[in-house]
RNA sequence: GGGCGAUUAGGGUAGUCUGGAUAUCCUUCCGGCCUUCGGAGCCGGAGACGUGGGUUCGAAUCCUGCAUCGCCCGCCA
């Protein structure tokens, strides 16, 4: 509680100076109390006992007795050498009033605290229709595009294209070379795809893709090597910047890339920019950068004329070579991915890159190189994959969850929901409802758990709409919505805090977490880690739910003012801590 | 084989970087609460730090051995 700490922190420094103990001793001591029932910060002792000379209870005992009394404090105690200090419910209160915490704007930059990030999530190949798997990457990054904006930084979300390479390619080649019934008679052994996404071309293209893979692995050795040169050129020819080919590449994926769009607009998800691969390759700048790299310290030369880095010069362990260039003088995906960051630092005073685990290693040989080239390395996000109850999640075998098709079941199962809980809502009410409900689930059941945590997809855990869920913390926002519809129209008491000994365990509750809302968000956009803050937001949406109880705001069809001022905090902090993780606040469900 | 990460109640998860009290929350199970603003709710109870060493006044947290799981180790992207 930052705002506690603000106010205490000059009177600590009095007493432990005079006892010869510096502020940078102890400052970093001073933490949110671990046993909330002893109170809101602490400060252990135990440090103390050896430099005094004194137990450390006897220290705690003493710091207590002579703390002075001051208002944002309820009491100073002593316990187990612990010091601890309890807020005062008056002054959290008056706080709160005050409009000292801060709201704040998830869906613009407001460039409140001047801090700019550039923050590149998801770009996934455009080759095929997202799954829950690589659909975790965006989500993620999203949710930090959007708690930065909250915060108050100046942010970018940055889609890198991958529109060269092989990956590409085969689509490319495929989408020439096969028809439609060469696809179905060639994955005539696969489950054929769902009839609801016939006019979706990432589903639908991703088809031409899967033949060619098929075709590269299963045809004869004649056509296997046919097809190995005739892609291999495409490919070869996309790195050395031919722009009749890149447009070929282009025409290929764009409906497959807007597919793979619309599925993630509609869980909220959006970029301000998209950069191509291939622009660094037509610019020149991976050229260039060859060349400065060939005259690294570092640098050395294969056979065949390859070029790489001893990156075990920098510490870099087991595989130390990093490759730069092929044989052929073309460039790899990560030489172009160092052209691009380079690019990036001249784009933002932040860079933050949201990855998967997969990609660690070649992260690390970006950052190494980069450093190497006087660059700063980005800020990574590495997450774990998420694997089926069968296994790994993986296209070949089949056993995928397309994000489409878990979107159209969450909605599925939220308008059943809704339809039981609200008989009277119409049916495009229910829709609209159920459209929120099922994506914030979605969302949320990924967000809520540390990115590095591998975790097993289950329906019933993305679908649940119970305490611990999106749906927990929108329904407490809608009863605060209820309530300021009401009290709109009658008759309010003015604003009077009420004394600490009339206040309801529900409301100094609320009070507490309110005024850890801004602490909260601030560590979880220092650490890039989006769980802090969907935690906090079931403890806020929790702590709304016993507000509620323990005190009326509408009562004998007069509005309790000051109440009523408490609960429209809460309303404001819910709905833009919603927006934050990517949750459409509607107010009423 | 080497590198990196993980292991917390029946299931899931926070806390670990920066050591500190009675280890968080959800689910599950058990018991309560609808004549007060929306019960997708509230209150109470049961149940966990993989394992062996080490460091420390103090270890879920730091070091280390082992076990299990995941990812990576391509002149692919």
């Amino acid at each position: 509680m930052r705002v506690l700490e603000a106010v205490i922190s000059s009177y600590l420094e009095d007493l432990l100076s005079k006892k010869g103990l510096e502020k940078s001793t102890w400052a970093s001591m001073l933490q949110p109390s671990r046993e909330a029932s002893q109170g809101d910060l602490t400060l252990p002792c135990f440090p103390f006992a050896s430099t005094l000379k004194m137990a450390p209870q006897a220290i705690a005992d003493e710091l207590a007795a002579s703390f002075p009394d001051i208002d944002a404090l309820l009491h100073v105690t002593s316990m187990n050498g612990y010091l601890n200090f309890t807020a005062h419910p008056e002054w959290l209160a008056d706080t709160v009033l005050s409009g000292s915490i801060h709201v704040g704007n998830a869906l613009e930059n407001t460039g409140r605290t001047g801090e700019q990030v550039l923050i590149e999530h998801t770009s996934a190949n455009p080759n095929g229709p997202f799954h829950v798997g690589r659909a975790r990457n965006a989500i993620l990054g999203d949710t930090l595009v959007r708690l930065n904006r909250l915060h108050g930084n100046d942010v970018r979300a940055e889609y890198y294209v991958d529109d060269m390479g092989k990956q590409v390619g085969v689509l490319a080649w495929a989408l020439e070379n096969l028809s439609e019934s060469d696809v179905n008679e060639l994955l005539s052994e696969r489950e054929p795809p769902s009839e609801r996404w016939t006019t979706k071309a990432d589903h639908q293209r991703v088809r031409w893709y899967q033949a060619a893979q098929v075709l590269r692995k299963d045809a004869d050795v004649d056509r296997k090597a046919q097809i190995e040169r005739d892609i291999g050129s495409l490919v070869h020819a996309s790195e050395h910047g031919d722009i009749a080919v890149l447009e070929s590449f282009e025409s290929a994926y764009t409906p497959v890339l807007e597919g793979m769009l619309a599925t993630l607009s509609r869980l909220g998800i959006s970029y301000d920019t998209f950069t191509k691969e291939s622009r660094f390759v037509v610019d020149g700048t991976v050229a260039k950068l060859m060349q400065t790299l060939d005259a690294l310290e570092i640098a050395d030369t294969a056979d065949n004329g390859a070029g790489f880095l001893d990156l075990g010069q920098r510490g870099l362990k087991g595989k130390t070579e990093f490759f730069y260039r092929r044989g052929d003088g073309s460039s790899l995906y990560a030489t172009r991915d160092v052209a691009y960051h380079i690019w990036k630092w001249g784009e933002s005073s932040r860079l933050v890159n949201v990855l998967g685990e997969d990609h660690k290693l070649q992260a690390k040989q970006v950052g190494l190189t980069l450093e190497e080239l006087d660059q700063q390395r980005p800020e990574v996000l590495f997450y774990s994959f998420i694997k089926l109850p069968e296994g790994k999640m993986s296209t070949r075998q089949g056993n995928v969850v397309f994000m489409d098709d878990l979107l159209e079941e969450a909605h599925a199962q939220a308008s059943a929901v809704v339809r039981e809980l609200r008989p009277e809502y119409d049916d495009e009410t229910v829709s609209a409802i159920a459209e929120a409900v099922g994506t914030a689930a979605v969302r949320f059941n990924i967000i809520k758990v540390s990115p590095e945590k591998g975790f097993t997809f289950r329906w019933e855990e993305a679908l649940a709409f119970e305490a611990g869920s999106a749906p927990f913390i929108m329904y407490a926002h809608t009863r605060a919505c209820s309530i300021a519809k009401r009290a709109s129209d009658l008759p309010s008491s003015p604003v009077a805090r009420p004394s600490v000994d009339t206040m309801p365990e529900g409301l100094i509750e609320l009070l507490r977490l309110m005024c850890t809302h801004n602490d909260v968000l601030e560590r979880s956009v220092r650490e890039q880690k989006a769980h802090l803050f969907a935690l906090h937001m079931l403890e806020l949406a929790n702590a709304y739910n016993g507000f509620y109880r323990d005190c009326p705001v509408v009562r004998d069809g007069e509005v309790d003012g000051f109440a009523f001022s408490i609960s429209e905090m809460a309303r404001e902090l819910l709905r833009s801590g919603l927006e934050g993780l990517g949750i459409k606040p509607i107010e009423a469900m």
